[in-house]
DNA sequence: GCAAAAGTGTTAACTTTACACCCATGT
DNA sequence: ACATGGGTGTAAAGTTAACACTTTTGC
């Protein structure tokens, strides 16, 4: 997060079809407008989405989802990119754009839009993966039972998790969520905690595994009280031939 | 579309968690920032989009999208809808927010991102819906044969084709670009453009006819030379029970 | 040996696909 | 009477849904 040195600017807020302004001449525009990102985690069988508490007004000490106002020069994806590397410094992590809010009244200094992202972080084999910088202010909290929040923050959250409901039916992206190597029954819970709904255990493997996408490992679980399960990982290359043809999945 | 005076404003290009200014006199924010909107509408077995030509600088004479500068006080989703209004004369239209588009470089005239949505618009039973005001500017176009346009208008209307072809297996938004009263092959000309694919008469009528938010009506169509066909309306009640429990028509 | 989760197959119900001819109307 | 699109049914193939027991491992 570069500082930014206090600055003034000067500008005319026309709406360009106007045709009153000299012709050589265009106005210079500039927007404020913020970049939002909701990240997701899953851990102890839950969703977790990453919160923050403010230290700045407006809203201070309250809850927000990490969010900064875009730089000059930079592309909104950059900017999500950048919110979320510098709070837990991931990068190639998924994440899309999710809707752009700009209800006139929604921050107290003026007109700020948002343009809020979403984005799923793969847990580490311990739990989800822990967030490094401003670790002091950022915590993982359950996505379906969220406190009060700064701004039209839980709005945001709330459109993010129909999002990723209605994506995971089409996209295979419960992969986003896991670590790197998985078993069966961890995607299986993945789905069903975004489903909201119980899903039979052999019917969900006979159907996973017939897209082909999943790559069996000879590796087992470690150090469980149980009997491990089989490793697998997702193959982005068999999926990418995959999709052109429609992929639909509700088990 | 409103006029708006010329005016100066005043401000701070701050990021707001910077704690650097004084506490109770929080910087005032603005953004200038458009609305823009791909409007669809399906003629002669094609779907078409209304391009505008523009009369003002920047790209002067180009062809592009319509849009504006949002108002002040007004939500993203009403400055589309007024937008629309404006150029077609139309309310309660199906809309819908496509992207945020916001390449640095994207407008000359500075940062200006653009929320860029689009509409579905229903022909008149002689084909499309006549364009009322700014009708010696606007004009419908192929969409899939797109002339060169301002800013980067093709790409957001490459991205609102793939939206509807998204759209369109799992909401029934076919009947949007239809007269109210429509014929079973009508609706399934709208599928086999929008899917770029043939579809079996038989099969697609037995399938969207299952759904039962079709209400079959004693009406016919007038004036064909060949047998008419009988009409159909959408029920929306109908389909709004059935959409919890999930929609997907892959004819 | 028991608790905990992994792993495995079959059948019935349902859905999808492929396919061809007669019907109504206007010219 | 012919051209144009409207309207209809069936059977085979494929998919989904429902269902219960054995295996492995750690304690």
């Amino acid at each position: 997060m570069q500082a930014q040195t206090c600055n003034y600017v000067f500008f005319f807020s026309y709406p360009f079809n106007q045709n009153i302004m000299p012709k050589k001449t265009l106005p210079k525009l500039h927007s404020d407008f913020s970049v939002d990102c909701v990240i997701f985690g899953f851990d102890e069988g839950e969703l977790k989405v990453l919160l923050i508490e403010r230290n700045e007004e407006p809203y201070k000490s309250w809850k927000a989802i990490p969010g900064n106002l875009a730089q000059d020069k930079e592309n909104l994806d950059d900017a999500a990119a950048r919110i979320l590397h510098d709070l837990t410094g991931l990068e190639n992590v998924f994440m899309e754009q999710l809707h752009a809010f700009g209800k006139p009244d929604r921050h107290p200094q003026g007109r700020v839009i948002t343009i809020a992202y979403y984005a799923l972080i793969k847990s580490t084999t311990n739990g989800i993966h822990p967030v490094t910088t401003f670790a002091s202010k950022a915590l993982w909290w359950p996505a379906y039972d969220l406190p009060e929040l700064a701004f039209d923050h839980k709005e945001i959250i709330e459109m993010a998790l129909r999002r990723l409901t209605n994506r995971i039916r089409y996209i295979p992206i419960g992969f986003e969520l896991l670590p790197e190597k998985f078993s069966l029954t961890q995607l299986q819970h993945i789905y069903e905690v975004i489903l909201r709904k119980d899903i039979d255990k052999r019917n969900f493997r006979k159907k996973i595994l017939s897209y082909g996408f999943l790559t069996e490992l000879n590796q087992k679980q470690q150090g469980v009280s149980h009997r491990a399960a089989r490793l697998y990982k997702f193959n982005k290359k068999i999926y990418e031939g995959l999709k052109d043809k429609g992929f639909y999945f509700e088990p």
